[in-house]
RNA sequence: GCCAAUGUAGCUCAGCCUGGUAGAGCAGCUGAUUUGUAAUCAGCAGGUCAUGGGUUCAGAUCCCGUCAUUGGCUCCA
């Protein structure tokens, strides 16, 4: 059985002739018109049994109870299906469900006519719904949260705030100052899109071999080459390095969990996420979507004092799973599967909270930073309850001030989510889309929901307050923050560049001829010894075409060893930055070097050392 | 998920409108070349035209379904 439901401010139907034989009998094929009801249109289908009629009146029956209607018309349509039962076997459970549905306001149109009929469908994100239901589809419903089916029934308001702490409507802001600002605004709030090119970095992620998308899975779901690899472990180890200076503790959880397992039950239900399911052995599992299930489950066995908070425990889940609508995925912007660095920290009280969420704010500013993402590149939203501002506000000014430009301001009348107060960065590509980067949350709900506890100075047992923070948002998502600002600069006719941290080359060299060989491993090894990413590219190619494609790999620095260098002490350094060939001894080059990827992570050449012995990756 | 566009060699693309032997550049292989800062030359090899069906004497080409990607819508805790 297929069946489209729409939640009406009215329709209106006039029979106008029999489509059948068997149509059903009417005395006066008159027009007849219902207002706020909810129609129903049914095909019933081939093999479909009174079981099925059930199920989709009792499906029917729950919606329509979720948006408070009464009223039910059932429109028999066969056009939703190519499998139509016969005509009888179809009356008859249309009839059933007819019977079945007397508790409301029911009736029919007439089977088996041709009908014209006019409609005005209702504007609310659950007045539409289309289903098919068969005999075995009866345990098979979609597990959706009561928070994802809810979220539209939140009211907030939306505003701007300047430094100086005051609040205007967001339509009386003057954003001549403020281009991002306000394409965030209206990205949040309007929802206004005007791109009609793929965004930049999906070329690139390609080209540059990063990633790739990989049919063989589900969408959203990439590869990483060796290239891409070694950037986005490199950028892990950085922001967990951050966290763990910061005092998190690093743990690894398990990536599925029980949907039935009574913790998860009621978080589900605020926690408006698609989720990937697997069913294993009876067990219903889900694939997490975030890493607080398995710190707070974790969190329950620590036992607390207030002398050890705030306590951290962080996890960098590769990966984080949620099932992103398919026409919502691009590239490394949105992903269903996903490395999230997730940093939650257990706080006695508000006030503790709140010094903790500026310390967390700090800190992620920094990170985003020394990651190659500055102030001018992201716009900060912020999201609170209309009482948590009344009793905070000098707290929020404060993180308003650290941030040194308007913010884009959502107030909710009252609580919805299990948090009072939410801020976020977010990044505006070229194309001005936002995509959030680092994040924190105050979480009020969840340990008493998970029993985590702690023991005050009065020796009372009390839940703590729970801040969720990632300071850099997913991985993937920087990734894509620098190929789209490398895409910038290639539209701008600057030289794209990695960060000399992250690039899988650093240091190029190029023999002249083949006798130079045996120089160039010496030399190479020396380099390397010192945390260089060093390669050769010893292929019998011409000098332009090396370079050239030295070049196209962006890497910074490339060394010419001919006859003039074997010789002399210095090395002929061109730097891919300005194009010109200096002259530099070996340490002085080292130190260059050096300084440039101070207090970064290294790991060595992910690829081989010779590029002759590489096969190319075409992509 | 909905609407639309796109899918041809490992890669980038031409051919499709108007049906009749599948094309180029790059990459690969072989050989020559041993090169001084963004593409050395020649030869060879390489294609279930995304996939499944339909129309036709004949389908890369026309029609329908499916999958993937991209754009818009919806969504983004």
């Amino acid at each position: 059985m297929r069946i489209l439901q729409l939640h009406c401010d009215y329709i209106e139907y006039t029979p106008t002739k029999k489509e059948i034989k068997m149509a059903e009998d009417i005395e006066n094929p008159e027009t007849k018109r219902f207002e706020e009801i909810v129609v129903v249109f049914v095909a019933i289908e081939d093999d479909d049994d009174s079981s099925v009629a059930q199920n989709a009146i009792s499906q029917i029956k729950n919606s329509m109870e979720k948006i408070g209607c009464k009223k039910l018309l059932l429109y028999p349509y066969a056009h939703l299906s190519s499998n139509l039962a016969q005509p009888s076997i179809a009356m008859t459970l249309l009839k059933e469900m007819e019977d079945n549905a007397s508790d409301l306001e029911v009736s029919h149109s007439p089977f088996g006519w041709t009908k014209s009929y006019n409609i005005k469908v209702k504007g609310h994100p659950l007045a539409e719904s289309s289903k098919v239901i068969t005999k075995d589809s009866k345990d098979n419903k979609e597990i959706t949260s009561e928070a994802l089916k809810g979220e539209s029934k939140i009211r907030s308001y939306w505003k701007i705030m300047s430094l100086d702490g005051t609040m205007v409507n967001m339509a009386d802001f003057d954003f001549s100052n403020h281009k991002k600002l306000e394409i965030l605004s209206k990205y949040e709030s309007a929802k206004q899109r005007r791109v009609d090119e793929p965004p930049p970095h999906v070329a690139l992620m390609k080209k540059m071999t990063i990633a790739d998308y990989e049919p063989a899975s589900d969408s959203g779901n990439l590869r990483f080459y060796p290239n891409g690899r070694l950037i986005k472990s490199l950028i892990e180890q950085y922001v967990t390095d951050r966290v763990k200076e910061y005092g998190g503790y690093e743990v690894e959880t398990p990536i599925m969990y029980d949907s039935e397992h009574p913790s998860m039950v009621s978080y589900f239900n605020r926690f408006p996420a698609r989720q990937y399911n697997i069913d294993s052995d009876g067990k219903k599992l889900f694939l997490r979507f975030a890493a607080c299930f398995g710190q707070f489950l974790m969190a329950n066995q620590y036992q607390l004092s207030y002398k050890n908070l705030p306590f951290k425990l962080y996890e960098l889940t590769r990966y984080s799973f949620r099932r992103e609508q398919s026409g919502e995925l691009v590239g490394l912007r949105r992903l269903r599967a996903f490395t999230m660095p997730d940093c939650h920290s257990f706080c006695k009280d508000i006030d503790q909270a709140i010094d903790e969420l500026k310390i967390r704010f700090d800190l992620s500013k920094s990170v985003l930073h020394e990651l190659g993402i500055d102030e001018s590149d992201y716009e900060m939203a912020i999201r609170f309850t209309e009482d948590f501002y009344n009793e905070n506000k000098s707290a929020i000014e404060e993180l308003v001030k650290k941030h040194g430009k308007p913010v884009l301001v959502e107030m909710w009348k009252e609580k919805f989510f299990y948090f009072v107060l939410k801020w976020e960065f977010n990044f505006i590509d070229n194309m001005g889309k936002a995509s959030a980067l680092s994040t924190d949350q105050i979480d009020v709900e969840n340990a008493n929901r998970y029993g985590i506890e702690f023991v005050d100075e009065n020796n009372k047992t009390q839940h703590p307050i729970i801040l969720h923070n990632s300071p850099s948002g997913a991985i993937e998502r920087i990734i894509y923050v620098l190929l789209e600002k490398a895409a910038k600069d290639i539209k701008e006719g600057k030289k794209p560049q990695y960060p000399l941290w992250l690039a899988p080359t650093q240091v190029r060299v190029i023999p002249l001829k083949e006798e130079f060989n045996d120089f160039c491993e010496t030399l190479t090894d020396k380099i390397s010894a010192n945390n260089i990413r060093v390669d050769i590219d010893d292929r019998n190619e011409s000098i332009g075409k090396r370079i050239r494609e030295a070049e196209k790999e962006w890497i910074r620095y490339i060394l010419v060893i001919g006859e003039k260098e074997v010789n002399s002490q210095n090395l002929s350094i061109r730097d891919r930055q300005t194009g010109n060939v200096r002259e530099l001894g070996f340490y002085v080059f080292l130190k260059e070097i050096n300084e440039q990827t101070k207090g970064k992570p290294f790991t060595g050449l992910n690829l081989s050392k010779h590029l002759s012995e590489r096969p190319p990756l075409m992509v």
